[in-house]
RNA sequence: CGGGGCGUAGCGCAGCUUGGUUAGCGCGCGUGAAUUGGGAUCACGAGGUCCCCGGUUCAAAUCCGGGCGCCCCGACCA
């Protein structure tokens, strides 16, 4: 390609749009142009990363055996009611209408569509397994999309979708994608790890993100540094805190219980703010409905109460009381709700692992505008069980060993999915297995976000001048800059740019009539892994310059008629270097 | 959805408080000169519905009302 002829307008400052590194660079060099909020055009250097990350995926996809498809991307609204995700997906879900007034969505997922298609298309165990992926573009109604490609409203994805007749059916399909994603992403250049995740609103049982840590990420995970162990945020356990059964066994004395007036303080903030103490001498006391049945969890001040832990100890579904809950069983208005006396009321009272620490703390009293100073468990009010109940912070306890846990914000780019019979059940979709009765289908679904790919790369690989590209993804391979426009330099250069495009390397020339400095600027930029610089060391000593963009300063100087043979092997090796197992 | 900020040339911004020349500056863009290893330099030039609609006024980029768009922060935290 000849830079003078491409589509290419490089900004020397910033839109004032942009946040995120990702976003700067990415519109700087020009890659992308913002159509509306958290819509953009992919332009040609854009275009031929995104093309290279979706060849990758399509590798490795039908590789595993899965089938490429291309659904629509505008779903009738009475698919999503079968579901109940026409009203669930809440506002995330783009609805419109046509010209007969019928309600559509603009596909955010695919679950629905490709359900629908298996009921209608497979009707034996003998058709399965079977897994069906396509990549194609979503839309979400983001609350609030940023950073530029990070998080989009429209967006490239690549989803699949496995049906099976059985767990361990299911159980080889879900294995089988963890495996191509783990190539899928290798061959992208990221260094991702593998988190397990929670089930959320999707359902199903096991699931698995693969994430890039990122300084921008806006999901956070936690790790052990010994063992390896990784969740996020909302999964992640701890284990007991040191010196828990002590504490929990030995008898407590204390201050004598006292109740204050805290007029109209609420939060955690202004009661501790009032009462001049530490929101971590505060314990919250929540209210929650767990399939009818009424508990109380309790946390320190200063800690957030993880729901989906509450769930999972209790085995049920869980939902924060309202006000009109709470305030009939404390006769108090929301804000000033605490431990005493709920006992007698028939309410489950749980506490974090943190609790038993406590001594001499503040809660609510029960009534409106009071608190209570100089708590203790025990004394003043039982707990019937201690437990994990709050989010994992930086040093808690790996649960699988005996180191501690670091967390780190990362960049979600993939996600797979044991969806069960989430769908297929509420779909009526079945097959008749061996034995002659209809099942559900078990289902999985696999998530690639492909142009949060190309944005990722860029957040996590640049330096103060641009883009730093792996190879596999770069929207090319070399870039032959000449430091003059006419004359012996350009011929040479021109010559070698043939040459490496006959030699399968794709390859731009700068031939605009540019100054050296502004070719040199717009070549880091762009990032391009391999730089071939056409200067004067042809006329002293006819050699060209070759070096790596991600080592510049680092330069090789060969014969003119060594160019070819160094760029291909420079190219060998950094594409081996990608998966380093199989070259 | 709540809070904050912004909208003036392709990009980055000034001007607005206190209404009044022809609406400025830097970069970019065009032509020419000279130059050619890291976004130099010089000369000339083009480029604006001051986000939109309405109001106040002799007069509005500027004041008032409404709308639209964009950015940032926060969102059951008891």
């Amino acid at each position: 390609m000849r830079l003078s002829q491409m589509f290419f307008v490089s900004l020397r400052e910033v839109p004032a749009e942009a946040e995120l590194v990702s976003h700067k660079l990415l519109l700087r060099a020009c890659f992308i142009r913002k159509l509306a909020a958290g819509v953009y055009t992919y332009l040609p250097l854009a275009w031929r990363s995104l093309l290279k990350i979706i060849g990758i995926v399509r590798e490795e996809m039908n590789k595993s055996g899965a089938q490429e498809v291309l659904m629509p991307f505008i779903h009738p609204a009475e698919l999503w009611q079968e579901t109940g995700r026409w009203d669930e997906y809440g506002d995330l879900l783009m609805k419109l209408q046509d010209r007969q007034g019928r309600w559509f969505c603009l596909g955010p997922t695919h679950e629905e569509p490709i359900t629908d298609l298996a009921r209608q298309l497979i009707k034996s165990y003998r058709q399965l397994p079977i897994n069906l992926y396509q990549i194609a573009t979503k839309f979400r109604d983001e609350l609030r999309p940023r950073g530029g490609l990070i998080r989009a409203r429209e967006f490239i994805m690549k989803d699949a979708y496995s049906f099976d007749r059985n767990e361990e059916g299911l159980e080889q399909s879900f294995e089988a994608m963890r495996q191509a994603y783990i190539r899928i992403f290798r061959r992208c250049g990221l260094p991702f790890i593998i988190v397990e995740a929670e089930a959320g609103a999707i359902g199903g049982t096991e699931n698995l993100e693969f994430m890039v840590i990122a300084e921008n990420g806006e999901d956070r995970l936690l790790r052990c540094s010994k063992c390896g162990y990784a969740a996020n945020r909302e999964r992640a356990e701890r284990r007991k805190p040191k010196g828990f059964e002590e504490v929990v066994n030995s008898r407590r004395e204390g201050e004598n219980l006292k109740k204050v007036i805290t007029p109209n303080q609420r939060t955690v903030e202004e009661v501790s703010a009032f009462l001049k103490v530490k929101p971590s001498q505060l314990v919250k006391t929540l209210i929650y409905v767990a399939d009818g049945e009424i508990v109380a969890a309790m946390v320190r001040g200063d800690h957030e109460l993880n729901e989906a832990k509450l769930a999972r100890l209790l085995g049920k579904k869980v939902a924060m009381a309202d006000a009109a809950t709470i305030e009939n069983l404390t006769n108090a208005p929301v804000g000033f709700s605490g431990p005493l006396g709920l006992k007698d009321k028939g309410v489950k009272l749980l506490a974090d692992y943190d609790i038993a620490f406590m001594r001499d703390f503040v809660v609510g009293a029960n009534e409106a505008d009071a608190h209570l100073v100089n708590v203790n468990w025990g004394r003043d009010f039982p707990i019937d069980q201690f437990a994990d109940l709050r989010f994992a912070e930086q040093g808690d306890g790996c649960p699988k060993c005996e180191g501690n846990l670091e967390i780190h914000n990362a960049i979600e780019v993939g996600h797979i999915f044991k969806l069960g019979t989430r769908y297929s059940e509420p779909m009526k979709a079945t097959f008749v297995d061996e034995d002659g009765k209809e099942k559900f289908f078990l289902m999985g679904c696999y998530g690639i976000g492909i142009s949060r790919i190309l944005s990722t790369i860029v957040e996590v690989s640049h330096d103060e001048d641009g883009i730093i590209f792996p190879i596999s993804i770069a929207p090319f391979e070399g870039w032959v800059l000449p430091i003059e426009n006419e004359g012996e330099l350009m011929e040479v250069a021109e010559r070698i740019y043939a040459d490496l495009k006959s030699a399968n390397v794709e390859t731009v020339i700068d031939d605009r009539d540019e100054r050296a400095g502004v070719k040199f600027k717009d070549m880091d930029l762009v990032g391009v892994p391999i730089q071939i610089v056409v200067g004067r060391t042809v006329r002293e000593r006819s050699e060209v310059e070759i070096r790596l963009r991600r080592d510049r300063s680092n330069p090789t100087y060969v014969p003119i008629d060594k160019v070819v043979e160094t760029v291909c092997q420079l190219k060998r090796q950094l594409f081996a270097e990608l998966l380093p197992d199989e070259n």
